[in-house]
DNA sequence: GGCATTTCTTGATTTAGATCATCATTGACG
DNA sequence: CGTCAATGATGATCTAAATCAAGAAATGCC
């Protein structure tokens, strides 16, 4: 009996501390328990276990559960683009309903979970719960956005405005996750936050050179502390002017 | 009975020649007459005539039915990032259904026309009309993988190579729409294009003048010509490498 | 525990594209 | 039709970040 429940509690949205944050926001108790019928836990993954890869089929969209995964494109001459370093309840493989097919690959950048929805029992229950059609569109709208505002930074802002918002992004996700905002680990290396922003390893251990003399932040090797967040987002000024939606540009 | 008959060949999807490319793509045709109830047309914009604006409330979603719609964001300081030229059968106003309210901005680039979907009325029919919502499923991951590749152009291609891309994707969605994919209009300026692609006027300039000492293109203010389309797109390798997406890298 | 490999930092140099500066066209408008 | 403003082309110069080049530190592995 203890060990049936421990199995429900591992896999259901109803008992899960993301629920809020995740797929099944807003949903009332009885829709969320059909949702539960459709959702799955994926055994965990290790650091550098990919979830999907681009080309596969999309058999399941995921939710992170623990842990962060990378997504990224590639082109065809080899090119590497990180498009997101993705948190518990955020959720991926949503690029893949265009065609039914993953365009992007997913990858553990630590220990990570994930939840799965298998995509054509969660879209069949999406016709059936008009709550959970509108949180859906509501996520496919946060992505678009999202990946709007990392446009903008990409295209328009200085190396250190770069980073600047990244770090700020990342401490207020950090903080929305019940996680310390002032002190946390970057799960990714530098190499991969200078290919997600645009930049090279090179300017990014520089930048984060000057920003520790200029005591914005205190780093030790992945392990990060915010000291001036004021001088570091008066650096991110360039960020959307949509400040509900500032989260999402990590 | 005549006017009555152009009023609703005006306004509806069934009779439209851009149905299946657009919202309406993979409905029945009893399902199309549940669009037409809550599809409208909206008055011709001039070019300049704003759609909605950053800030709006998202009260529909658009489809481009003629001309060209641009969409663009701005930060906070004043610095505005161009995300994408809109051409018929493309839908706009996604974004603003993370929070019902308009994170773009949208402006007529020349003479246009739109279809406007009331967006609590088409959520409803999406709940009604399975097929209506497997499409806008189908047309968020698009917006979303279109995003992706862009990303990968403007934070990993060299200009000549971001021009290129810009270049053969118009080129392609002109054929889709049954225009000359060979001749066409550039309906947006110098700086446009600059901007949205992350690159200067005069960088842009240069590079189309480049293109045509090389005859790549003849290019006559407005008015572009492909003359080699091998080593335009030879200069394109880097897009994604998944083919059948290449159209969204526009 | 020690060797090998990867990741990171920092300095020197280069470069693609930005910025600055004209000038030429084009188009709008009285 | 002529003036003015906006747009575009092209050359000269500058600069932020890339590239090249060592080392240093951390991590993994036997």
């Amino acid at each position: 009996m203890q060990l049936v429940d421990l199995h429900k509690f591992k896999i259901s949205c109803s008992n899960c501390n993301l629920a809020e944050l995740c797929l099944p926001r807003g949903l009332s108790n009885d829709e969320m328990d059909e949702l539960d019928k459709v959702v799955r836990q994926t055994r965990p993954l290790h650091k550098g276990d990919h979830l999907f890869r681009s080309g596969d089929p999309l058999s399941s969209l995921y939710a992170v559960r623990s842990g962060s995964i990378k997504l990224y494109i590639h082109s065809n001459d080899g090119d590497e683009q990180i498009i997101g370093f993705y948190l518990p309840g955020e959720i991926i493989g949503l690029d893949g309903m265009e065609h039914n097919s993953h365009s992007c690959s997913a990858v553990a950048l630590e220990t990570s979970s994930s939840c799965t929805f298998p995509y054509t029992q969660l879209t069949d229950v999406c016709k059936k719960i008009p709550a959970l059609q509108d949180q859906m569109f509501r996520l496919m709208g946060r992505e678009i956005s999202y990946e709007n505002k990392l446009l903008l930074t990409i295209s328009k802002k200085s190396a250190e405005e770069r980073i600047a918002t990244f770090l700020s992004s990342l401490s207020l996700r950090f903080r929305q996750l019940g996680f310390s905002a002032d002190e946390f680990k970057l799960s990714m290396s530098r190499q991969e936050i200078g290919n997600y922003l645009g930049l090279t390893i090179e300017t990014v251990s520089r930048i984060f050179s000057r920003f520790q003399k200029k005591e914005y932040i205190a780093i030790d090797r992945k392990y990060i502390q915010i000291l001036d967040r004021p001088s570091l987002e008066g650096l991110c000024k360039g960020n959307s002017s949509d400040s509900k939606n500032s989260s999402a540009c990590s």
